[in-house]
RNA sequence: GCGCCCGUAGCUCAACUGGAUAGAGCAACGCCCUUCUAAGGCGUAGGUUACAGGUUCGACUCCUGUCGGGCGUACCA
């Protein structure tokens, strides 16, 4: 049982002196000021009103009946203006220190989704071109919150959703085949509102290699689409993997069709008098759901909107059995969602079940100024250039260290030339001090079995203890919350605590037994930092 | 016009569910390498949390309004 569980639970037994007609909900916080102690509640102020009595009197009420294990508070003192803060006995710290050596690798984890099975949908752009720095966000973003589920539980998969029979890929397709043709010098005329990027052109030529002059009167774009969305997702797929994102499946909403889900989707609507036909299109009551227009799902071209696949899919996901399906989307998507709900909602599917990540836009800043990306237009920076100069580790830090509420603020010239004062540097040049560290007891020491952790009595030592204790609690949050961001403030305070106690204490040429214990504290900080930097999937190396 | 998000130190951002004295990094200034990695540390300076009200014992956090920015509001995705 956790600590704050432990504290929740004593509290909830001196409370039943009190006659309180509903049980009040037990608050458990960490106090900013080291004076105010290790754990704090404010119970006494939220029963003040129902009381009728002043909060200080409460609080002295409820210390005065509180039973608690003097090997795990060691006092618990009122203060304010009706805060009980209590202390962590030493008992109890280094107790827990020996227990995350022993639980190792698995330190952090927790059972809040446990049992549950939680697909990720993310990424999800369709392939006409290469990722951009636009889309590592949602990327790194729905990889990270993967990995949290999996903290928590989870059992996590992670689905890459696109569509290659619209109309972006037409033009994409035609936009090859403009360029096909003038390579190999005949007449052609770019499609307008065609992709201009270079990397069209390579298409091209790789076809123009492949196949010669054989493609000069194709029908239509087909082989060109083809040959390009083959191309685009072999290089997406291989941005992904160098960010150490797996995706366990491609969902591509062409079988929705096939399998009739769309008709189907648009008949079940249709039967609860969801849907009905005007001018041609085929319109979603949206206005029953208090929007202020219909929405239209087929127009009148017959070609479906994106939203009666969108909904065609969820019923789908939720059909495969998932437990909580999350999306993870920019800003700009937020329209779609309430749509989805309600049409999964009217086809009696659990509203609930779905969840989405909304993340703010990168701005990208180039020479000092706000630049607009486009794919079309080719003014991007992609994703393989970006790690190219900063690599894997930065890149999914830069894209994870903000709230996902929050937007980003992407400056080029900074990114590159990021080097020492990038923050995540100094996350891992901790771990690469203690791994530097541990080397060298390895070699000069030789220990006993029995170590008495009950030396490490210095300010700096139970500071970072007491940090190291946070990490599950955040671990919890940062899943609950879908903001991984959590977990790097946590690993900031955890580097900062750290080398806080380097600078105050010294580990090689102490008393043996003092080095042993200061082994054994360093150890435990090194797998907690290998254990978040895992999460958010930045390497924690041995030397730097 | 309407809807959603945002506004915190010079800059980029934190602040868990409404808690006690709003914190980091960068930039600036001054110190510290014969001592386990100076990609580091210590110190100084920097704030009416956009503005005006309200709720509360307590507001960066909740409510109302104003101003400023982003996004959406398509028979585009």
């Amino acid at each position: 049982m956790s600590m704050k569980q432990y504290l929740v639970d004593i509290i909830g037994k001196s409370l039943q002196q009190f006659d309180l007609e509903e049980e009040p909900e037990i608050q458990i916080e960490d106090p900013r000021q080291p004076e105010h102690g290790d754990a704090s509640s404010n119970i006494a102020m939220t029963l003040a009103r129902p009381l009728k009595n002043n909060p200080r009197a409460i609080a002295q009420q409820i210390v005065d009946g509180l039973e608690y294990d003097e090997k795990k508070v060691s006092a618990v003192e009122i203060a304010g203006p009706g805060f009980i803060n209590f202390r962590y006995s030493e008992e109890y710290l280094f107790d827990e220190l020996s227990e995350i050596l022993k639980t190792g690798a698995e330190f952090g984890k927790s059972d809040s989704h446990q049992g549950k099975r939680i697909l990720v949908e993310f990424v999800s752009a369709n392939p006409t071109g290469p990722l951009t720095v636009g889309h590592g966000r949602n990327a790194v973003l729905g990889d990270t919150v993967a990995r949290l589920f999996e903290w928590t539980g989870a059992d996590v998969e992670r689905e890459y959703y696109f569509n290659d029979a619209g109309r972006q890929m037409r033009v994409l397709g035609e936009s090859v085949r403009a360029r096909y043709l003038e390579l190999l010098g005949k007449d052609s005329e770019f499609p307008e509102g065609g992709y201009e990027g270079e990397y069209i052109r390579d298409i091209a030529q790789s076809l123009a290699d492949d196949k010669g002059e054989e493609l000069v009167d194709a029908e239509d774009e087909k082989p060109f689409k083809e040959k390009a969305e083959e191309e685009i997702f072999a290089d997406i797929s291989g941005t992904l993997e160098r960010m150490k994102i797996k995706m366990d499946s491609f969902f591509n909403e062409r079988s929705l069709y096939e399998d009739g889900k769309i008709e189907e989707t648009i008949e079940k609507l249709r039967a609860k008098g969801l849907v009905y036909d005007e001018d041609g299109a085929v319109w979603f009551k949206t206005t029953e759901f208090g929007k202020e227009k219909d929405t239209v799902l087929v127009k009148s071209s017959g070609e479906p909107t994106y939203r009666l696949p969108d909904i065609a899919y969820h019923a789908n996901k939720l059909d495969r059995g998932f437990d909580l399906c999350v999306d993870v989307f920019g800003a700009d998507h937020i329209a779609t969602y309430p749509d989805v709900l309600n049409g999964i909602k009217s086809l009696d599917y659990d509203p609930e079940k779905v969840d989405v990540v909304v993340y703010q836009f990168v701005t990208l800043v180039k020479d000092g100024k706000p630049f607009k990306m486009s794919t079309r237009k080719a003014n991007f920076v992609t994703l393989d250039e970006l790690m190219d100069e900063v690599g894997a580790d930065v890149t999914r830090f830069f894209f994870l260290m903000r709230s996902p509420n929050t937007h980003l603020e992407f400056d080029i010239g900074q990114a590159k030339e990021a080097g020492e004062k990038n923050p995540v540097f100094y996350l891992q040049y901790a771990h690469a001090r203690i791994s530097s560290i541990l080397r060298k007891v390895e070699e000069e020491y030789d220990f006993p079995e029995d170590v008495d952790l009950s030396l490490l009595t210095h300010p700096s030592e139970i500071a970072l203890l007491k940090t190291m204790l946070k990490f599950p609690e955040t671990i919890g949050n940062a899943a609950r919350l879908r903001e991984p961001h959590h977990v790097i403030t946590f690993l900031n305070e955890l580097a900062s605590a750290f080398t806080t106690f380097y600078h105050d204490c010294r580990i090689l040429g102490e008393e043996k037994e003092l080095v042993q214990a200061r082994t054994e504290l360093a150890k435990a900080v090194a797998q907690v930092l290998r254990n978040g930097l895992g999460i958010l999937g930045i390497t924690a190396p041995e030397q730097m």
